[in-house]
Formats: C-alpha cells, structure tokens, sequence
RNA sequence: GCCUGGAUGGCGGAACUGGUAGACGCAAGGGACUUAAAAUCCCUCGGUCGAAAGGCUGUGCGGGUUCGAUUCCCGCUCCAGGCACCA
C-alpha cells in the first residue's frame, strides 16, 4: 500500500540499503549478456560535489539504468581523481596534510552521491592518490621510459622568486603571482616530456574514425592537433657556416621574404647578436620576453614585436640578403623556432614589417589586379602568379609549392614538409601532492629507472608542506637520499610528480579490475569490458584529457597490452552548469549563501559591503559560484533533484542555474503519486491489459493509445539522450490521464489501469528510481526495479483514428481540417481547397500548385 | 588573438530528415474548493490592431535559396568553453 502523501526521504534510504544489500549493481563478466560499459567522468574530489557533478552522474545513471533494462551487463564504476593542486592549497590555508584533506573529501562525497541513489558498482571505487593506483602508473612510466616513449628537456616554467616556487598558470594574474602579487619571470628547468607527437598523424587519422563522437569535439582535436604541409627551408647566415632552418606553409613566396624571425629562447638568438651593436638592445628584449607570459593567449594578443639580431640571412632562392629579428610571436615548440617573414603575403608578417619599416616585395600577383608594394593595405593572401622570383616567376603559385620545395631539396637547402601544432606532453610539476616520478639521477650512471620490485615509489607521509607552496619532496632529504640501483652509489630521486592528467589518461582500463595487485590490470577482464561503449563528461575536456586518454590508449597498444587504439568508442559531452560569480571587494569571490540578496543591493554577510555581480560562468570552486546540491537533497529528495537536472535542459546545452522549477519537478512526482494512489486498489488486483486496442473503447482506448504512444517516444528520446522531452512525454500522458477523468471518461479497465501504473513506473524508473520502485512495489510487483525489462509498446496501439491537416496558402496557415486517418492525397487535397479559412485567400486568385504533405500539410500557392 | 559551440515568450526549453513556432515545465494573472491559508483543480498567458471574428508581425542582426526557413547558404553581433601547470 502507498502512504497517503509522497515522502521521498524514508523511500529513498529504505530502497538505497534494499539494492544495496542485495548488491543489485554489482557486476561481473558475463559472457551470456552483451555487455556495455557507461562511464562519467571522475571527479576531483574538492569536498562538496556540485551540480554540474549532479547533471553529469544524473545523465550517466539513467543511460546505465536503461541499458541494464534492455539487457546489457552494465559496468558502471566510480572512483576519484584524487592528486591535485586544491588538496595543497586547503592544506596550505588549513594547516592539514593534502591526503588527510583528501580522504576526508572523498568520504563525505561518497555519501552524497549515494545519496543521489546512483546505479555504481562501489566494489570497483578507486582513488588516484593511493599507492596502489599510482604504483602502476609509475610502473608504465618506466615502461614507457624504456622505450624512448618519455624523454628530459629543459623549459620555461612561472617561477615567483619571492614564494621560490613554480606557479601554475592559474595562479599567474596579470603576470604576477597570486600569493604575492609580485612579478612572475621564466625559469628553465629540466622536465619530463611524454612523445606524444609520435602520434599526432596515427590521432588525426583517427578523429575520422569515431563515429559516435560529436563532431565539434573531433573537430577541435583536429586542430589541435593542427597538421600543416609546406618546406623546411635553410637560410643561410652571412659570415657563418651554420644557418637557419625555418618551416612555412608558404614556401612558393620564399623571394618574397624581406626578414627572419626567431623564436625569443631560439640559441641562435644570443650567437648571433654576440659582439655587434645589437647585442644590449638583443639582451634587453629576452630580458623582457622572460617576464612575459607564455600562455597562448598572452603570446597571441600581445603586440608583435622583436629586436634586430645584427645579422643577416641568405635567401636560398633568390641569393638576397635579409635582417634576422627575435619576435615574440614565433614560438620555440612549433615547426623549427624560426619563420621568414613574407609581409606581402602574410598579415602577421605585414604587421611586423609595418612596425619595424621593412619591405615588402609582391611576389604573388593576384588575377586582375595589380598589387603594388608601396600601396599595400593588407596582406594579398590568395593565389595567383609568381613575379620577381628568379626561374618560378610566370609559374602558378600552388604549383610553385611543390616545384620550389623540389628545387631546395635538390640544392641541399630544404625540402618539403609537415608540421604539427601539437606539441609532447610535458608532465613535470614541481608539487608535492602527486604521482612521484620513478626515476634517479645518478652521478656515475645517469638517470636509471627505479626497480620494479622497488615500486610504489611512495609519497612520503610526513612531508610538511611549504607555506609559500613550493613542493617539500625537494628538500626532503629522507625522500631524495638514495643508492643508486646500478652503482650502489649516493644518488639523488627525481623529486618533481607527474601531471594528474596522466592518472585520468588510463583510469577506464583500471575500473576493469581495480584489485589487481599483479598487473596494472587484468587483460581478460580488459578484453572483456573495454572499450568504454559510452563516456560522458564536460565539454571542457573536449580536447586535452580526451587526447591524452587517446594517446595512452596507443602507448598500451603498441606495448601489448590492449588491442585496440580508441578507449571511448561512443562520447557525450554534457554542457557546463553555469551561474554568475559574486565578489566582494575585501574577500574576493564569494558562496551564494555568503551573499545577502533581499536588499535591492547584494551585500557580503561577512563585512556588509556591497557585492558585485559578475559574467555567468561554469560553476567551479575557485570561482565559488557553486550551488550545494545537499540543500536540494534535504528538501525534495534525491528523485526530485534528478528529474529536475534532467528535465531542465538536454545534455549537450549549458545550464545557467536557477533555483525556480525545482519545485515543480516535486510537483510532478506527487501528481503521479496520486495517481497511482487513485488506481492503486484495482491495479493492484489486475493483469497488465496486453490486448488489442480495437478491443477497448472510451477512456481505455484513449489512455492505453497513449500510453504506448508514450512509451515509443521515451524510448527514441532515451537513446538520443533527449531526456528533457522523454520526461515531457510521461507528463503529457500523465494529465490526459487526469483530463481524462474530468471529462468523465475515466479509465474502467482494471486491465488499462494496471499497464497505465506499470509503464509509467518502468519508463521512469531510470530517472527516479526510488520513487517508481516504491509504486512497482505498493501494485505488489516483486524484486528489485532496475532489474525489470524495459516496456514494448504495440504498434496496433498507436493508430490515431483521424489525421489534422494544417492549410496553408501562399505558406501561411489559414485553416485545418480533420479527416480520417486513411484520407489518399486527392481527399486530402480536395478538403484543403474546399476549407473554409483557405476559400477567403483564394478569391480572385488563381491556384498555381499545390502542394500536400501526407498526413500533415496542404500548401496552396496562389497567384 | 586562435579553435569550437550557442542565441527561440517574463524564465528553462520544444519543434527528430525544410512543413501548424512556443510541446512540457517555471513565473504571473483570474477563478473553484476552504472560516482562512497551504495543497489541489480549472482558465488565460509572444507582440500588436480589433468589441469579436479575425488580421498583421515574430525564433540575436543583415542578406539569400525555397511553394514553405528556428532548421540550409553568405556576412555580422553578443555570450560561453578550450588554448598545453585548474581539473
């Protein structure tokens, strides 16, 4: 029997210990069903979860729930990507140690999103952070290590002097650091890098080949990736015998170069300007650069501008002799550090020659047009015919491409080329909480590897950490003090950790058999699940944590452990959970529940000045515009707050947050609540009617029609993952049930009422699965819900009896007319043009064509 | 700056392959029930003209293709995400 009034908070525990204890989501390899494997993707674990973790799960769980009901042997695990840098700035702020911060993070989210009553296999939770996770990532490192996969070079890192620390680039405003507002330069350093150019063709190709990705997401890896094709092309340097290679997508207008630039870190920069008159103007230029920013943003709105080396380049084609410039705009990693600058033909380049009053020769000229250099607006960058360059002049300029770079490569002076933007993966950080680097630098033999048997190397416990947030493990002695393996000798551990992005690039293969305690997983039970069949997480990893998880995928390929390339054969990005930040002047960026908002002005509650109300943005916890859903779960329920994140908006869109609406999602679950209550005493008695719908009449045949009818359309709409209009669906059944009544045309049917209860339970059962499994069980339905086949529906039962044609004339509507669901074209065609509302538009008019759309539209053109 | 998306009533959104724009929900207004309130139920609800019937107009802006465009094409504007050390 249903309690009189919908409680969701006893229904919710009761059913939460029920499936648990009868460990209802717990997986195994299963070689009877197809199996599918559903995974979100895993969270930081920063304390709180928020909504944007509550859409994302919601989404997951119900696409889990469903595909258990159609059949498949679901895994769906869950677990933390727990190394970061939140844990040492809370320990920092707190004077707590990163992993007691952590662990205390990841037990009060686990409640909270078992609360949320999600369908995860608990037994298969990890944390990135233990060593038992980490050891095995410092096992394939080495792996990779051993097969040149992984290399050393040095380069620039934000180094605050004042801290002694490296920032990361979030912690760098406006150039100076954020702890001490003092000015952020450029340090080198000697960091680790992961090869994964190596597979920037093999990743390209692929981006093709996944079909069940959304296509912006591809799209943006493609560029990323950002493969171009043109010449290597040596310049050499008057009075040197070594010279410069450059890399253009341009090399037909290599006479049309007027200077070279280099890249500000290039060596050849410092060389060149040695000894000239250059070289006070050369040094104070790097001086400024090492206190610029290298993000790309930075690099790319900053003004262009370079300094003259005091040398001089030789154009391999034409023999003339150009300046070489340092310029902030070339960067070190991409193609050589080096460009030609072709102002005639190239606007960055254009630009620069402005600036810097060079020339600029045409060397493409345009059909039907004449540029000339002195006149120049803009850069001509479309094709045309080569002039003033030697034996090419007269020749089209693509095929001037090839022809050019055939001729370089014949003189020894360059050759043709690809270049990607896609850079290695460097993955030093110079941090305490994370995967420590497994390897020792020895004096005598270099760096070696630690020892298998040696592994995990462990993070050590009693670190304290650096109130200026500098990593401890540098100056830990009991941590760096060791033997070398192979000498025995005193050596020195690599004391940087890894990037947490390469704990989440293989933590999908790791759920396959998180207890493995021999391999880094278990290669049948990897046969068997992966690849992951749907992956579903935020838009903003569209590009780096996707690609990386891509890359590793072919690392363990080419290394044997896995056969196959792509980890995540279907992906859905879900769109951000936005809302607008709120800062105070005195405490910076501020919790909605620290903002006062009954005034016509907010005020902080903490000091009472005014607060400002900034841009909407995606929720997150360094910009604190966070809501808490623990307030929602307290008050409507874990059922409610999933329908409402369902409900409020499809997957793929942003969501700004508000709080209205919430309320009516509750709304509906009590509107269902009652009317199950209303049929409860006959449909508990009943068989589910699975007859035909000619057999009924009256209000049976109208709620059974549509109730199939709705159970067609959640289905289409679950598996393309429109859940907004799925939920929609079972409302609209819902009140014509309830219209139904009022207009006195009830069902009579226990038969009807029972299948009514029934799918309606079942179709919702995914999205509120206490809440149906309660009803399913008051109609005396045994077991467990989820475990329960998905409805069919009949298709003699979704016949409408009679068909709306809309009447347009000259494309506007102006009548509609009903008529019998088997109406042919020439009965539909001759009641349009005898409708009334479309008789009035036709006066006087002769009829021209006119155009029907069975079963739905007539347009009468009329002229 | 570069790459990728998005924009539809007061608000969230719907319209699946070009075919009734605004389903469903929120908010608002009116009514029923109630001593009253809550809950519930019913009605109205893009703008504009009109007493009504009905007309005109309307999917960020400007053009185009089409019998017909929220949907396709071209050119913009604004917003969001990513840009390699936030995750």
């Amino acid at each position: 029997m249903l309690s009189d009034t919908y409680n969701p908070l006893e229904i919710e525990e009761k059913w939460q210990k029920s499936w648990d204890s009868d460990g209802v989501f717990q997986v195994h390899e299963d070689r009877e069903k197809p199996k599918y494997y559903l995974l979100e993707m895993f969270p930081y674990p920063s304390g709180k979860i928020h909504m944007g973790h509550v859409r994302n799960y919601t989404i997951g769980d119900v696409v889990a729930r469903y595909k258990r009901m159609r059949g498949f042997n679901v895994l769906h695990p869950m677990g933390w990507d727990a190394f970061g840098m939140p844990a040492e700035n809370a320990a920092i702020q707190n004077n707590t140690h990163p992993a007691a911060w952590t662990y205390e993070n990841i037990d009060s989210m686990r409640k909270q999103l078992k609360r949320l009553g999600f369908s995860y296999d608990w037994d298969r939770e990890l944390a990135t952070c233990t060593p038992e996770y980490y050891r095995w990532e410092q096992w394939l490192f080495i792996r990779m290590f051993e097969k040149g996969m992984v290399y050393r070079k040095e380069s620039f890192v934000n180094f605050c002097d004042p801290c002694q620390t490296v920032l990361a680039n979030e912690q760098v405003e406006d150039g100076a650091c954020w702890r001490c507002g003092r000015e952020v330069r450029q340090k080198k350093l000697w960091q680790w890098y992961f090869r994964i150019t190596d597979y920037a063709q093999d990743l390209l190709d692929y981006c093709d080949r996944l079909p069940g990705w959304p296509e912006k997401v591809t799209t943006m890896q493609k560029n990323w990736i950002g493969k171009s094709t043109g010449a290597r092309i040596r310049f050499g340097i008057e009075g040197r015998e070594d010279g410069i290679d450059v890399f253009t997508t341009r090399p037909d207008t290599v006479c049309g170069a007027s200077f070279v630039c280099l890249a500000p870190e290039h060596p050849l920069v410092t060389a060149l300007a040695a000894g000239n008159t250059q070289a006070p103007e050369v040094e104070a230029f790097l001086g400024k650069m090492a206190r610029q920013e290298r993000t790309a943003k930075a690099i790319e709105t900053a003004e262009k501008e370079g300094v003259f080396t005091g040398s001089y380049a030789i154009n391999p084609v034409s023999g003339g002799s150009v300046p070489i410039y340092a310029g902030n705009f070339v960067l070190m990693e991409y193609g050589t550090g080096a460009v030609m600058g072709v102002p005639a033909h190239d606007q960055r380049d254009f630009d620069f020659a402005a600036r810097y009053g060079l020339p600029r020769p045409v060397v493409v000229q345009p059909a039907g047009e004449k540029l000339d250099e002195a006149t120049m607006q803009e850069a001509w960058t479309g094709p045309g015919t080569l002039v003033n360059s030697e034996s090419f002049s007269g020749m089209d300029n693509v095929a001037a491409q090839t022809a050019i770079a055939d001729w370089l490569q014949a003189k020894n002076a360059g050759e043709k080329a690809e270049r990607f933007r896609l850079r290695d993966w460097g993955i030093s950080r110079q941090r305490y909480w994370g995967t420590p680097i497994p390897m020792i630098h020895c004096d005598t033999c270099g760096i070696v590897p630690v020892p298998e048997e040696d592994l995990p190397v462990r993070l050590p416990e009693d670190a304290g950490l650096l109130a200026n947030g500098g990593s401890p493990l540098g100056s830990l002695a009991s941590f760096y003090e060791v033997t070398c393996p192979k000498c025995g000798k005193k050596a020195r551990r690599d004391t940087d950790t890894m990037d947490t992005f390469v704990e989440s690039s293989w933590y999908f293969l790791r759920y396959c058999s998180p207890k493995e305690e021999r391999a880094i997983f278990n290669r049948e039970a990897v046969a068997y699940w992966m690849p992951v069949d749907q992956y579903i997480g935020g838009v903003e990893h569209a590009v780096m944590h996707l690609l990386y998880s891509r890359y590793f995928t072919r690392v363990l390929e080419a290394e044997g452990l896995v056969d196959f390339k792509e980890p995540f054969t279907n992906l859905l990005t879900q769109g951000m959970v936005c809302k607008e930040t709120t800062t105070c002047k005195e405490h910076g960026f501020l919790y909605p529940e620290e903002v006062d908002f009954s005034k016509d002005t907010p005020i902080c509650t903490k000091c009472g000045n005014p607060v400002s109300i900034g841009r909407v943005e995606k929720m997150s916890k360094s910009k604190r515009n966070v809501v808490d859903p623990t307030l929602l779960l307290d008050r409507y329920g874990a059922d409610t707050t999933r329908l409402f994140c369902l409900f409020a908006a499809p997957p793929e869109r942003d969501l700004e947050w508000s709080d209205t609406g919430v309320e009516g999602s509750f709304r509906f679950l009590n509107r269902v609540w009652r009317l199950a209550l209303r049929y409860q005493d006959v449909a508990r008695k009943a068989v589910a009617y699975n007859g035909e719908l000619a057999a009924l009449s009256g209000g049976d045949r109208d709620v059974f029609r549509k109730t199939h009818q709705t159970i067609k359309k959640v289905a289409e709409d679950v598996d393309r993952f429109h859940f907004n209009t799925a939920i929609s669906a079972v409302m609209e059944l819902v009140n014509a049930v309830f219209a139904a009544g009022e207009k006195g045309e009830d069902i009579q049917h226990a038969g009807v009422a029972r299948h009514l209860i029934e799918s309606i339970c079942l179709m919702l059962s995914p999205v509120v699965p206490h809440f149906t499994q309660e009803i399913w069980a008051a109609l005396g339905g045994e077991g467990a819900l989820p475990e329960k086949a998905w409805p069919r529906w009949r298709e003699d039962a979704l016949q409408e009896d009679s068909i709306l044609v809309v009447v347009q004339v000259n494309g506007k509507l102006r009548d509609r007319v009903t008529l019998p669901a088997d109406a042919d074209e020439e009965s539909i065609k001759a009641a349009a043009l005898a409708a009334e509302g479309a008789v009035r538009f036709m006066e006087g008019k002769e009829v021209k064509k006119v155009i029907v759309v069975k079963g739905k539209l007539v347009n009468i053109v009329v002229g």
